[in-house]
DNA sequence: GTCTGTAATCTTTTT
DNA sequence: GATTACAGAC
């Protein structure tokens, strides 16, 4: 009856068979989280469930994505329905339905964090010319940060100021005069910032009996992957939309939290937990690190964490290796030879990975590979739609979609030679006014009649508005005007080319304007990464959650490094530690720590800071000094 | 109003 | 070391 489970093992398959209601599984890295989910999700379907029954909440899209694949080939069945992704791009369906309630209207856009960042520094600028200069006040950046922890921690402006910057105190007044600011601009312009689509999704669902009632129906079953890294909100989400089943499955290992900063508390696994009903599974078994990793890992499990020893199920293996430098030069040549050595011992380039707490961290070593031609894969850093260039081509796109989008106004129309801040500006306002398509194109003729310059602009958008699909509108503005203002404007012309190029084929795969501008904005466009396959992977320990490789090498372990520089600032050590253990546990075979001798981290951290390779016992590592 | 050069200001992690 | 704010030239 069950026989499809024989992969798994009795503790795997508990979990996978546990009945409806609620249930936990506290997972270890390694034991098979993935797997469980998979095939609960097989189990599921097996048992009658409908495709269109089940929400799948994962942390990143492709995460999801290749767990419905496994479960597509295990199965045979079409799947499309399943609901899938991650919290925002749930929460961004949800509002797109019902937009209205909070006064937003559908074709809203959605203000990456840089938009948002812009958007605060605009309000800041006009509320203290208002109130008058102030010696010290907090940055746009700082502000951000302070409205987000607000926001992702359903806690008042006060408490976010004192948690994060206690000095800003006596600013509360005017802080929170930006803030109600920025909350009418962003309505104003039919805009959300990240925060905003949780903040909203939650509100109606709260609010609104029949909207509830509607969208839980919706679903038999909840599954939730990396449970310990969602916040309050979240949370809410989750409990808001299993009332009616009550059907949730979560999966959490409290060890690996490690997005605090973004308001995750691990203590929702123990609220989760306490809920009577709650039936709890725990999968500790380690199948993926060799031994010797293993008995490294155990001694450097986070100590806020639910006590735990991981036993390994692969016997024996090399002992992780302490590699310290003198620098971060010395480290990256280090690093560059012994993954030249690898390869040539029959490691697949694609089984290496390099993981670094900052971005920073690896800009040595990606100056040695490229010297010696070895190909890698960034999986972190700047992303594509991040880069200037694309924003400015989205820019176009998200005027169409949404006329009241200022900060894409002021960035569509500064293109334009002899148009800076002030005309942008002017011109956004009077954009805003248009209600349609149609007339936005009318209205910006009629502006241009006023400043020359823009007519060029009122022309490509009247043409790009003519096209019907997505790639084609893109095609439209790189063909007609982009193109040429990059080899105007830019040295590396060509690179940005092939990237508008490149986006051009992700569009490619979209009939909706609306739903191409939220997953490129939501970062869950999927990449046809066919070119990258078998490359050494780059990362920060951030985006390598939920991955492993053979062979790991952890740069820069130096206090100030990682530890970060921050954390020995406020001793908030507790998750470094679990970034530490993150980054121990994505190794199979073979795990190298790297530190150095003299860090470029501010001297009295690095010779007082918290030293996560001190705290290793000698015997379960073989060092290797390369500092003389 | 826009453009350009210089001084000041930070430096994490992500949807 | 790179981004951003500001001052002064056009």
């Amino acid at each position: 009856m069950t026989d499809y489970l024989a992969e798994l093992d009795q503790e795997q398959k508990q979990a996978v068979l546990c009945s409806s209601g609620r249930s936990i599984v506290i997972a270890g890295p390694g034991s098979g989280k993935t797997r469980v989910i998979t095939y609960k999700l097989l189990h599921l379907l097996k048992s009658g469930i409908k495709p269109s029954e089940i929400l799948l909440v994962t942390f990143t899209r492709a995460a999801a994505n290749e767990m419905i694949e496994r479960a597509r080939t295990l199965t045979g069945m079409d799947l499309e329905e399943i609901t899938a992704g991650t919290f925002h791009h749930i929460c961004n369906l949800i509002l797109r339905k019902y937009a209205s309630k909070v006064g937003l209207s559908h074709n809203f856009s959605i203000l990456d964090e840089e938009d948002s960042k812009n958007l605060i520094r605009h309000v800041r600028t006009i509320v203290l010319e208002r109130e008058g200069e102030m010696k010290h006040f907090p940055t746009h950046n700082v502000l951000q940060k302070i409205f987000s922890y607000c926001a992702n921690t359903m806690t008042s402006l006060r408490e976010a100021i004192l948690k994060l910057n206690p000095k800003f105190d006596e600013y509360e007044d005017v802080i929170e005069k930006i803030y109600t600011e920025y909350v009418i601009e962003k309505r104003n312009q039919n805009c959300v910032d990240y925060d905003d689509l949780l903040i909203f999704a939650v509100h109606i669902l709260q609010q609104d009996s029949s909207v509830r009632t509607r969208e839980a129906s919706k679903y038999k079953w909840i599954l939730v992957d990396e449970f310990q890294d969602t916040n309050i909100l979240q949370l809410n989400l989750i409990e808001l939309l299993s009332t009616i089943h009550g059907n949730v499955v979560v999966v959490a290992d409290d060890s690996q939290s490690i997005y605090s900063f973004r308001g995750a508390r691990y203590e929702n696994v123990r609220d989760f937990m306490n809920i009577p009903n709650t039936k709890l599974f725990k999968i500790q078994r380690n199948y993926r690190s060799d031994e010797s990793i293993v008995s490294l890992v155990n001694h450097v499990i986070p100590k806020r964490s639910v006590p735990k020893t991981l036993r390994a199920v692969r016997p024996g293996g090399r002992k992780p290796i302490v590699v310290e430098t003198n620098d971060k030069e010395e480290e990256a040549r280090f690093v560059t030879r012994e993954i030249l050595k690898l390869i040539e011992q029959g490691f697949e380039p694609g089984g290496i990975a390099v993981l670094y707490r900052s971005h920073s961290h690896s800009l040595d070593l990606q100056i040695e590979l490229s010297k010696s031609q070895i190909d890698f894969k960034i999986l972190s850093g700047i992303r594509f739609t991040e880069t200037a260039h694309v924003k400015d081509v989205l820019a176009f796109l998200k005027v169409l979609q949404n006329t009241r989008d200022k900060i894409s106004w002021g960035r569509v129309a500064r293109l334009f030679p002899g148009v800076g801040a002030k005309t942008a500006a002017n011109l956004a306002e009077y954009a805003s006014q248009a209600s349609n398509t149609k007339s936005i194109v009318e209205i910006i003729k009629e502006y241009s009649n006023k400043k020359a310059q823009l007519s060029e602009l009122a022309e490509l958008l009247s043409r790009v508005s003519e096209r019907e699909t997505v790639s084609d509108k893109i095609d439209t503005i790189y063909e007609k005007f982009y193109s040429q203002y990059l080899e105007d404007n830019y040295p590396d012309s060509r690179d940005r080319k092939m990237d508008i190029e490149r986006l051009i084929q992700v569009a490619q795969r979209y009939r909706s304007l609306e739903r191409f501008l939220s997953d490129l904005t939501l970062n869950e466009a999927e990449e046809n990464d066919l070119h990258s396959k078998n490359k050494i992977i780059l990362t920060t320990v951030h985006q390598a959650k939920g991955l492993e490789w053979d062979a790991v090498f952890v740069l820069s372990v130096n206090p100030g490094d990682f530890p970060s520089y921050y954390a020995l600032i406020d001793g908030n050590l507790d998750e470094e530690e679990r970034i530490f253990y993150v980054a121990v546990t994505r190794s199979k075979k073979l795990l190298y720590i790297l530190k150095q001798k003299f860090s470029s981290a501010p001297y009295m951290y690095w010779t007082s800071g918290t030293d996560f390779v001190k705290k290793i016992p000698p015997r379960l590592v073989e060092y290797l000094d390369l500092s003389f």
